[in-house]
DNA sequence: CCTTCGCCGTTATCATCGATTACGAACTGT
DNA sequence: ACAGTTCGTAATCGATGATAACGGCGAAGG
C-alpha cells in the first residue's frame, strides 16, 4: 500500500483514454462520449473531474509535459553543455514527431488554458543553459538564452507537423539548432579561429617590440591554424 | 463573375464577417451562425460557397496570406540584402502580433485543411534569400536556408502568441533573428574581426621578415580593432 | 444491525453547432 | 410573358458539450 495501489481509479482511466485517443486524432476532435466509452466511465464524471473537458486537455497536457521532461532527463549529462543542449534539442524534436496531437496540445492551447508545466520544461532547459554559462561559453542572459533556444525548437516543430511536405525534412532542425545554440554560446570553431589570430598578433607583437621573442615554428603553426577550415579545396572569401 | 464588381457579393461579405469575428475570437469558437448573422446571408450559403466550415476558414487563411504578403511587400529593398532579410523577419512578427488568431488560423491548420499559400510566402522569402547568395552572402542552399528563418520565425510568433506572459518580450525575437540569419548569411562581424586578425598577422608576419614593414600605429589599431565587441562597455546594437 | 450520509454510476435531457433539405421569392435571359 | 437559375428562409437532423435527476453502494455513526 507504499505509494500507488493497484489504482484503476477513473481520474486514471480517463486521462488514459484521452492520451490513446490522442494518438491518432487531434484534441478538438475527440468526442467527450469517445472517451467516456473507452474509459468505461459515464460523461458526469469527466466534468466531477475536471470541470471541463479543457480542464481535461489541460491534465492531459500536464502529463505531456512530464513525459517530455522525463524523456529529457534521459539524456546524459557529458563534460560538453553545449552538446548536451544540441542532444536536448534533438529530444525535443523527437518527442514532437512521435506525439504530433499531444505537441499540438502542449504548445498550442486553445483559448486561456494553459498548461502551467510548460514553465517546468522552461526550468529544465534553464538548467542546461546555465551549464554553459558556468563553462564561460554563454554571451548573453539564462532567460533569453533559453527562450530563444526554446522559441526556435517549437517553431521548428509546429512547421514540421504542419506542413511535413513542406517542412519535414531533415536539415531544418540541425541548421536552426547550430545557428540558434551558436548564436547563444558563441560559434566555437569561430572563436577558436579569433583567439588563434590574437595570440599570434601577440606573439608577433612581443617578438617585433623585442619583448618576447617566438620562434619560427610557433609562428607558422600559429599561421597554419588560422586559415579557414575548408580553405584547400573550394574558393573561400579573402581576408 | 470574373472581375470584382462594386457591389458586396455574399461570398465577400461572409469572408468580411469570418475576418471581423476573426479579430476577437478564435476560428473554432466562431459558430457559423454568428458569421451568417453577422454577413446577412442564410446558413445554406455558406457551404454552397465554401463546401463547409474548413473551407470557409481556409478560404480566409489563403485571404490572411495575402495581406501578409503585401505587408512584405511594403518593405523596401535596400541595398543590404542582410538587412532586409531582418526587416522581413520584423514585419513577419509584427503582422502576426496584430492578427493573432488569423496567424494561428494561417500557420497551425486543423486536420487536413493546409492553406497553399504558406508555399508564396515561402517563395517571398525565397527571393530575399536570393538576393543574399547573388551579394556572396549565404552559407546554405536557398531552401535550407528558407525552411530555417520562416521556422524560427513562425516559432518566435507561436510563443509569443500562446505564452505571452513567458515568451511576450521583445528581445527574443531579434536575438533569434540574428541568430538564424546570422548563420545562414555569415555573421558579418566575426567575418569582419577573423579578417582584421589575419591582415593584423599577415602584417606582422612580413614586418619580421622584413618584406614589407609595418608602422607601430597601424599594428596598434589593427590589434584594438580585433577585441571583442562587448569587451569594454555593454553590449550595443550595430549600426 | 440499522440508519444516514456521501460518493459514484446510469439515464435522460438541454442548448448549441455543423450541415442539409425543402420551398418560395426574385432576378435573368429569351 | 415565361422558364430556369439564383438566392434567401425556415425547418430539420445528427453530434457534441454540459447538467440535472435518480438510484445504488459502501463507509461512518448510533
Amino acid at each position: 500500500m507504499g505509494g500507488t495501489e493497484f489504482t484503476s481509479t477513473a481520474r486514471e482511466r480517463i486521462l488514459r483514454a484521452t492520451e490513446e485517443l490522442l494518438a491518432d486524432k487531434d484534441a478538438l476532435a475527440i468526442s467527450t462520449r469517445a472517451i467516456c466509452d473507452r474509459a468505461k466511465v459515464g460523461m458526469p464524471e469527466i466534468y466531477r473531474q475536471f470541470g471541463d473537458k479543457q480542464g481535461l486537455l489541460t491534465a492531459v497536457a500536464d502529463i505531456g509535459f512530464e513525459r517530455f521532461l522525463t524523456d529529457k532527463r534521459r539524456n546524459p549529462l557529458t563534460d560538453d553543455p553545449v552538446a548536451d543542449l544540441r542532444t536536448a534539442w534533438d529530444s525535443h524534436v523527437g518527442f514532437a514527431l512521435r506525439n504530433p496531437y499531444l505537441y499540438r496540445l502542449m504548445f498550442t492551447p486553445t483559448g486561456e488554458a494553459k498548461p502551467q508545466a510548460i514553465t517546468e520544461a522552461q526550468a529544465i532547459l534553464l538548467k542546461a543553459v546555465e551549464r554553459c554559462r558556468d563553462a564561460g561559453r554563454l554571451r548573453m542572459s539564462l532567460e533569453l538564452a533559453g527562450r530563444s533556444i526554446l522559441s526556435a525548437n517549437v517553431g521548428v516543430c509546429m512547421m514540421a507537423l504542419s506542413f511535413p511536405d513542406l517542412f519535414g525534412d531533415s536539415e531544418t532542425s540541425p541548421a536552426v539548432r547550430d545557428a540558434v545554440i551558436g548564436k547563444v554560446t558563441g560559434d566555437e570553431r569561430e572563436d577558436t579561429r579569433i583567439g588563434t589570430a590574437t595570440v599570434l598578433a601577440q606573439a608577433l607583437v612581443d617578438t617585433l617590440t623585442g619583448t618576447a621573442p617566438t620562434s619560427a615554428g610557433d609562428l607558422d603553426r600559429l599561421t597554419r591554424a588560422l586559415r579557414p577550415p575548408g580553405a584547400d579545396s573550394g574558393a573561400q572569401p579573402e581576408a
